[in-house]
DNA sequence: TATTTATTTGGATTTAATCCAAATAGAGTT
DNA sequence: AACTCTATTTGGATTAAATCCAAATAAATA
């Protein structure tokens, strides 16, 4: 076991209902655990101590800044040891927002964002001339039809 | 073009810097961009109304409580139009956080996250079981070595 | 230039975060 | 069960931020 052990149900509540909404006052949250703001204050430093709650970041309609296209790509290395350099170089083009190593075909699994097709195409362009990239595939995101957060609480008593 | 002429390099900066802490205090962005913290505040009101910046959301270490796996699963319907039916029931699965109609081999394309190897297994046989869905491809996640959010800003003057 | 409209400012007010000493609860010991 | 030690919670006091708003400024229009 870990440090699962030491989160309970309170932290737990929290957790949800900050992920919900990460400015709701600790003043409200505090009403609906049944406990004192100063615990929530106390609790939440306790998660962001222990690396549990790393940060918080906005939802943004990316579309609406123009930002209108985002693809998954399926990476193909020459070889499977190159990993680490292309993740390196992966890291300096700022439209690849996410990248992982994943079971089945696909050496890299990677997901970028970019303004228009013509953004897509210079993008495709720098990945494919990275080296150690053998060839990539595309899957172009026509629709987002869920986007939410876990529901970690809730599940088990 | 649309309303992406209402935003200026103010609104961009604002974003931005909240986006990496989107609990930092309006006062402290406000220097930043040399602008009063009531400018600060009518423009992320905008933005809200606007419908760009949507909400706000921790960013948590789910491994360490206890969501250790998870996947990538690339999702062959029967017929194509049965999209948005099993859209629908995919919602009902809470492990499902996101789901896409992309181009490329799969009908659907979602991201499912789970505690570990058993619940997984648990979580895979729900989604077989959804009426229209013809079978899956899983990607497991190894490893995550780029998760960040995207640079909106400083890339054009 | 004059007039209208939109935006910013800075201070006044309300609200929340933060800190902390005291109170309480819990764990372990005899 | 009473006692001790430790950890957690509480609530209020203090500091800091959000929010609101009227006045000032800037920008747009005629």
């Amino acid at each position: 076991m870990d440090k699962i052990l030491d989160i309970d149900n309170i932290d737990l509540k929290i957790i949800s209902l900050l992920n919900e909404d990460a400015k709701t006052p600790y003043t409200e949250i505090a009403k609906k655990v049944f406990v004192s703001s100063g615990t929530v204050h106390v609790r939440m430093k306790k998660l962001e101590d222990m690396g549990i709650v790393k940060s918080a970041t906005l939802n943004i309609d990316f579309s609406k800044l123009g930002y209108d296209i985002s693809a998954f790509l399926g990476i193909y290395l020459e070889k499977s040891s190159l990993y680490d350099n292309v993740i390196e170089k992966l890291k300096t083009i700022s439209e690849v927002v996410s990248a992982y190593y994943t079971t089945g075909n696909y050496s890299i699994f990677a997901k970028i964002i970019c303004r228009d097709t013509n953004h897509l195409r210079l993008v495709l362009d720098n990945i494919q001339k990275v080296d150690g990239i053998d060839r990539t595939e595309t899957l172009i995101v026509l629709e987002e039809s869920i986007n939410r957060p876990i529901q970690f609480f809730d599940k088990e008593k």
